[in-house]
DNA sequence: AAGCCAGCCAACCGCGTTTGC
DNA sequence: AGCAAACGCGGTTGGCTGGCT
């Protein structure tokens, strides 16, 4: 015997999400919290599939997502850490905390591929085989060579996190910039939660304007009826976030720090600080010096 | 103005892993 | 211990949009 099902497979609705849809899963995580995906359809009336709620969350809803095109900056980490973990979207997500993995995904495939591609080709060789890019030849071949010696230092650091004795001091959280990063997120995502929902209530409200009776009346079943203002949505929603009784949040902000929060193993999360600080430096180190 | 096409991105699908019974 | 379902991740799809002809 198994777990009970997670949800009627007939009914499950599919498709874009409606504002309405949105709000409450809003209303049920601000209640419950993130998890627990599987009640998620039997305690909101929403008829979609827990995984598509958790998905739905994960990639627009969670707080602190930052939305809109991405930084130079953001774009030539994302390059870093693709060429060292490969398409281990939810890892490079780890790093760029306010970014979704999906996002990281589309626009590694939509741009930087194209863009990499791209300087590969035309930009680094003309026809005749000279290169011609604002990377000459020698400096390529540096930026590769400190890639490769990078990347082995990476996975030598990896392996020797693996094999720390389990007495190793725990590093000082408090003394990486990362982890600092990732602390102050916890404060500020919130925030950011607030302007999406007010994005969401912008966007339904004016839906609301325009729209056919048949949603209304579906949306007046729901706790967020048409009379709810914005404001009184948002400072509901934002109060649950309070840093008191949001430390599942601020911790699961990331798929990583949601892994530690599940209940990895304090040595796992010692290596992973490691790791991160080792791969943190390299890319700040760097990103000043590749040009793209 | 209409049709076509390419780009973008939200959402779905499939599969491996984890977890609860 | 073993099974079944949830979970999480990466790949893929499909609909929308804007540009071009």
């Amino acid at each position: 015997m198994g777990r009970p099902p997670c949800c009627d497979k007939t009914g499950v609705k599919k498709g874009p999400w409606t504002p309405e849809e949105d709000i409450m899963l809003v209303s049920f995580v601000q209640e419950h919290g993130p998890g627990n995906w599987r009640t998620v359809p039997t305690h909101t009336g929403l008829r979609r599939c827990s995984k598509s709620c958790r998905l739905r969350w994960t990639n627009y809803l969670r707080p602190g997502i930052k939305r809109g095109s991405f930084s130079d900056q953001e774009e030539k980490m994302i390059i870093q850490l693709q060429a060292l973990l490969g398409n281990k979207w939810a890892a490079i997500a780890s790093y760029l905390p306010e970014r979704t993995d999906n996002d990281i995904k589309n626009y590694w495939n939509t741009h930087l591929k194209k863009k990499l591609r791209k300087l590969e080709t035309s930009d680094l060789y003309s026809n005749d085989g000279h290169c011609l890019s604002k990377f000459n030849s020698t400096s390529r071949g540096q930026w590769e060579r400190t890639l490769q010696a990078d990347i082995n230092t990476a996975k030598q650091a990896l392996q020797n996190a693996l094999s720390l004795d389990e007495s190793s001091p725990i590093p000082d959280i408090g003394c990486y910039p990362f982890i600092k990063q990732e602390a102050k997120m916890s404060t500020t995502t919130y925030a950011s939660s607030a302007e999406n929902i007010a994005k969401l209530l912008k966007q339904w409200t004016r839906s609301e304007s325009t729209n056919n009776s048949e949603q209304s009346k579906a949306s007046s079943s729901t706790q967020f009826s048409c009379n709810t203002t914005n404001n009184n949505a948002m400072t509901e929603y934002s109060s649950s976030f309070e840093p008191s009784n949001s430390d599942q949040f601020s911790q699961a902000t990331t798929p990583e720090a949601a892994g530690k929060f599940h209940g990895e193993s304090k040595r796992e999360m010692d290596d992973e600080i490691q790791l991160s600080v080792m791969l943190e430096s390299w890319l700040f180190d760097e990103n000043d010096d590749l040009l793209i």
